[in-house]
DNA sequence: AGCACGCCGACT
DNA sequence: GTCGGCGTGCTC
């Protein structure tokens, strides 16, 4: 160290920064290391918080964000000698108000700081994919003197004439504003100092993208019904007024909701003209119709569109697009929550229920709930909308007014009721579809004695699809369950039990039929993704095999005998799975069969049930209403009613009555039953009931925390002292907080990993952060490879 | 996440 | 003796 270190060091610059890795040092929440700022890398302007840098971190060199910069304040007691300096400032930055939306999604989700903010910007962004270095040329001075054609004394008076605002332009864009034939007198224009050449930085999106883009002009305001412009008239100048605030707006399935959405987002950046509106809906109902919408109402105020089937570099210019307010409408799946828009004015939440809004990764936060946070700290309103609102959702909007207990407010922000709209009717008076129940026991008899045989498709809904289909309308069924047959067992049945399981989960194992495997048949194991081929034999005793419980592709082939007898042809129907959709392409493809009739027949499993509007479709039959319903979850009877409901609305829009034929093992089950009856409220009101008598969510908070290892036993005991540790903690605050397990998972064993679960409950948010805290505090806590924590999880499996 | 350091079993 | 197993902890 020199002499004059204390009068160098006065100097230096130091910045915080959040590190892409898993840094989660326990306790103090300094997940963040410390570097110097080189004096060079500031001559352009000195280094903010939430501008992204590139680190060293040991031997690597990685990507992070700056939480803050100052000067050798910064140092604490760290080694001066470690302290390593930042390599490059890369230019995206995140906006204060995103900075401190992570520090809350880093607390509330227990993830580290780095992992939050990585997750904030997209991968295309971080990579610059798409970011070109351009040649261009900038009016740089007077032509230095000598001789000069009177024909280049016009080239740079015509130079000048132009804007101020036409340069830095490429010397193709300049040849062509002059009308020149050749480059030649530019080149002069050059040599003589008239013009300079500089680069510059350019996104230059490439690939698939147009997606949404080719705005037809499709879509046109309509007057709105009576039920919409009720809500409009009390919703718009509470959206507008510029401070938080939570709607729900609960509209059945093809009462316009979207069109409401449409005219918030108009009066909104009417109101504020420096505002951007942010438009959340589930990836899978981002298709090119739903997109368009909003590219075409918005054409002039610029729509940014983010899907998955978007290729990196145009993801990169959407961002971009977002964060310079060059788009002030932003429409995306649940990451689009943190497009880093200059000044946000609202936030819409379509299908506000979906679970695909929580993101099943680190880290695990729901993109709703973040969006109320985001809308809180930046003082603007939230609209959540949904025909069947999750119960979180509905008890916070006071749709359950037999509820005498205040709801808890999402996400720990601060006790805002929501206020509840509602459009109770279709637009154009369109009725619901007509919903019948058919018991599957007694049509299984009916089908055997017809001679069907074991069938899937029972007579009720043959015979609905035969007439549909012949009167040249369009069918939709759903079946939630992938493959042919989700159980191959010993034919021998009770007699041996043998059944075909994963070797390294414990599942069943799953038989796919595919066109690929030309006709082959293959198990699959749809937790591990391992594969197998199917035995000849029961392995065990050696008689034959049976395959039951039937998925997508069985009903697709019982189908088939049914358009040649229709005289349809093999492209007349199209399954719709996770199988047969690889890509996003293959889906827009899929949906732009059968919106354009090529396709009469759409067989599928959830991914058809979403926002879909096909107004040709006369028949919607769920093939099986149980699948899902004997999930070991708390939240299966709302999944199976709001998965029916959803598909429901599918049928018969615009002018004609739908039908909707729903086959159950269980025709009394009120799930059904009040789908059937297009009933939400008293599904609602009764499920509600259910969970205040166990003490389950809504009406409790809770987080799961999954410990994972090879050896059960090492899974279970670290389970248990966790377990141990918390109920410990709870009994010295009050007993505040229920613990429970360690308990096994329906699935205890996923590609030879052990797994038990805990459950840990309380009555408000606030009380099972702390558990939370403190257990991370005391180093118990962190999720990593072997820990899984999940603030209100959605799927308990 | 990598990648070091470090403390116990089978080899030249 | 030493080579190397992968458990634990650090990275400014």
């Amino acid at each position: 160290m020199s002499l004059f270190s204390g009068k160098v060091d006065a100097g230096r610059r130091f910045a915080l920064v959040a590190v892409e890795r898993g840094i989660d040092r326990a306790g103090d929440d300094g997940a963040e290391l410390l570097y110097e700022i080189p004096a060079e890398l500031e001559s352009s302007g000195s280094l903010q918080s939430g501008e992204r840098v590139d680190v060293p971190l040991g031997k690597r060199k990685v990507g992070g964000v700056v939480v803050a910069s100052g000067g050798t304040e910064l140092l604490g007691d760290i080694d001066p000698v470690k302290i390593r300096p930042i390599l490059r400032r890369s230019g995206a930055i995140l906006p204060n108000s995103l900075m401190e939306l992570a520090k809350w999604i880093a607390g509330y989700y227990v993830c580290p700081l780095g992992m939050v903010l990585s997750s904030m910007i997209p991968s295309a962004v971080k990579k610059e994919i798409g970011k070109k270095i351009e040649a261009v040329l900038a009016r740089s001075g007077d032509p230095r003197d000598g001789d000069m054609s009177k024909a280049l004394a016009g080239l740079v008076q015509r130079v000048d004439a132009l804007p101020a605002s036409f340069f830095p332009a490429s010397a193709e864009q300049l040849k062509l504003q002059l009308g020149e034939k050749t480059l030649r007198g530019i080149r002069r224009l050059i040599a003589m100092g008239v013009l300079s050449e500089q680069t510059r930085q350019v996104l230059r999106p490439s690939g698939a993208g147009e997606i949404g883009e080719h705005s037809f002009g499709g879509d046109r305001a309509v007057e709105p019904s009576p039920d919409q412009a009720a809500v409009l008239k009390g919703l718009e100048p509470l959206v507008c007024r510029d401070e938080f605030g939570v709607h729900l707006l609960f509209g059945v399935t093809g009462s316009g909701k979207t069109e409401v959405y449409l005219r918030l987002i108009a009066a909104v950046l009417k109101a504020h003209p420096d505002s951007s509106v942010i438009v959340l809906v589930p990836e899978i109902a981002l298709t090119p119709q739903a997109s368009e919408r909003y590219s075409g109402r918005f054409k002039d105020l610029g729509v940014a569109v983010l899907h998955s089937g978007l290729s990196a570099s145009r993801r990169h210019s959407e961002w971009m697009r977002a964060a310079t307010g060059a788009a002030r409408v932003v429409v995306g799946a649940r990451s689009a929550v943190f497009a880093p828009v200059p000044r946000l004015g609202l936030i819409l939440v379509d299908e506000e229920h979906d679970t695909s809004y929580k993101q099943d990764q680190l880290p695990r936060y729901h993109a709703r709930d973040v969006a109320i946070k985001r809308a809180q700290i930046e003082g603007c309103s939230v609209v959540l909308g949904s025909a069947t609102p999750s119960l979180e959702t509905w008890s916070n909007a006071g749709g359950d007014s037999s509820s005498r207990a205040p709801a808890a407010p999402r996400g720990g922000a601060r006790p805002a009721r929501y206020q509840l709209w509602k459009l109770p009717h279709r637009v154009g008076g369109g009725a619901l579809p007509k919903v019948q129940i058919v018991d599957m026991y007694r049509e299984r008899q009916e089908a055997r004695q017809l001679g069907l045989g074991d069938v899937s498709l029972l007579p009720t809904l043959r015979r609905a699809l035969h007439s549909t289909l012949r009167e040249g309308a369009q069918a939709i069924l759903l079946l939630n369950r992938r493959g042919f047959a989700t159980f191959v067992g010993c034919a021998g049945g009770a007699s041996c039990g043998w059944v075909m399981s994963c070797e390294r989960c414990d599942a069943r194992m799953v038989l796919h039929r595919d066109a690929a495997l030309r006709g082959g048949e293959l198990l699959r194991c749809h937790h591990c993704l391992s594969e197998c081929v199917v035995p000849r034999a029961c392995p065990s005793c050696a008689r034959g095999l049976v395959r039951l419980g039937a998925g997508t592709q069985r009903i697709e082939e019982e189908l088939r005998p049914l358009l040649h007898e229709l005289a349809l042809p093999h492209e007349a129907m199209i399954r719709v799975d996770r199988d047969t959709m690889r890509t996003a392409q293959d889906y827009f493809s899929a949906l732009g069969a059968f919106a354009s009739g090529k396709a009469r027949l759409l067989v599928g499993t959830q991914m058809i049930a979403k926002g879909l509007d096909f107004p040709g479709v006369r028949l919607v039959g769920v093939v099986s209403a149980d699948t899902g319903l004997n999930m070991p979850d708390f939240r299966a009877g709302e999944r199976a009613f709001q998965l029916i409901s959803q598909v429901s609305g599918r049928a018969g829009r615009a002018d004609s009555q739908g039908l909707v034929i729903i086959q159950t093992m269980e025709p009394g089950n009120p799930a059904i039953v009040l789908a059937a009856e297009h009933d939400y409220e008293r599904f609602a009101a009764g499920e509600l009931a259910a969970r205040r008598a166990f003490s389950l969510p809504p009406q409790t908070r809770m987080a799961r925390i999954v410990c994972r290892d090879e050896k059960q036993p090492a899974a279970r005991e670290r389970s248990a002292a966790l377990a141990e540790w918390l109920r410990a903690w709870s009994g010295r605050q009050g007993g505040m907080i229920g613990v429970a397990g360690p308990l096994t998972p329906p699935v205890a064993r996923v590609a030879d990993q052990f797994r038990f679960g805990l459950e840990v409950t309380g009555s408000r948010a606030g009380l099972v952060q702390d558990a939370l805290r403190a257990a991370r505090e005391a180093g118990l806590l962190k999720s990593d490879a072997k820990t899984a924590v999940d603030v209100d999880p959605v799927s308990m499996l």
